[in-house]
DNA sequence: CGGCATCCCCCGTGATACTG
DNA sequence: CAGTATCACGGGGGATGCCG
């Protein structure tokens, strides 16, 4: 399976998983539920401040349904709602965290801010 | 230095890093570049059919300011320009590589396309 | 508390044509 | 070949208000 891809061939398949981790904020949601976490709607609101609740539930109920976010409902007054990641999004975990190394790394290196 | 770093902080320094990857092509883009490959312009462009010129081109100063890819006028005519990582975004190849074998576990799991 | 509906605006993106 | 310039558009994203 880890034959000589192409890049061509495997970037095709990739461009699909990528669109997953479109849009503003996928990426951001993820960090936080990083690690198995359970947070509720209100929770990930205080944690992504800039963050709108049309956004944050859009971005929640899409990567839902692409199988990255498992949404947990308790079904009581008050509401409550909690969101994890499921096993697929596990999988992003290394990737998260390769990421996050990245970012670290920043430090020092050639950054330019804006 | 991996100190108990709260997922808000360390968030916070990733967002800054997640800014640099926004965009619709970025991350295509550099998995082109994967691998410490030097491409045209013009390769880059039959590469990624779907791009265009303006986005291209775009994109990649983007990345150039951000540190993340190096470009190498070579003067002469016809001119030629190539394209590559830095050192900084050969560091990326980790996560990259981890986004690609995530990317190959989407068979057979609870793919839900579009 | 968690979520949806609506309106609206901005900017990211695209198409086309031109230049060094 | 490797860009730049300009125009146009669509929808992603923001603000606000209401509902279960």
């Amino acid at each position: 399976m880890d034959k000589k891809w192409t890049p061509t061939s495997a970037a095709d398949g990739v461009e699909q998983a990528l669109k997953i981790l479109e849009g503003k904020w996928k990426l951001v949601i993820l960090f936080h539920l990083f690690g198995g976490k359970l947070l509720r709607f209100s929770e990930l609101e205080r944690a992504i401040p800039a963050i709108t609740q049309k956004m944050l539930i859009q971005q929640l109920r899409q990567m839902e349904i692409d199988g990255v976010v498992r949404r947990i409902v308790h079904h009581q007054v008050p509401p409550k709602v909690e969101y994890g990641l499921t096993d697929w999004g596990q999988a992003l975990c290394p990737s998260l965290d390769a990421l996050l190394k990245w970012a670290a790394l920043r430090e020092g290196q050639g950054e330019n801010d804006a």
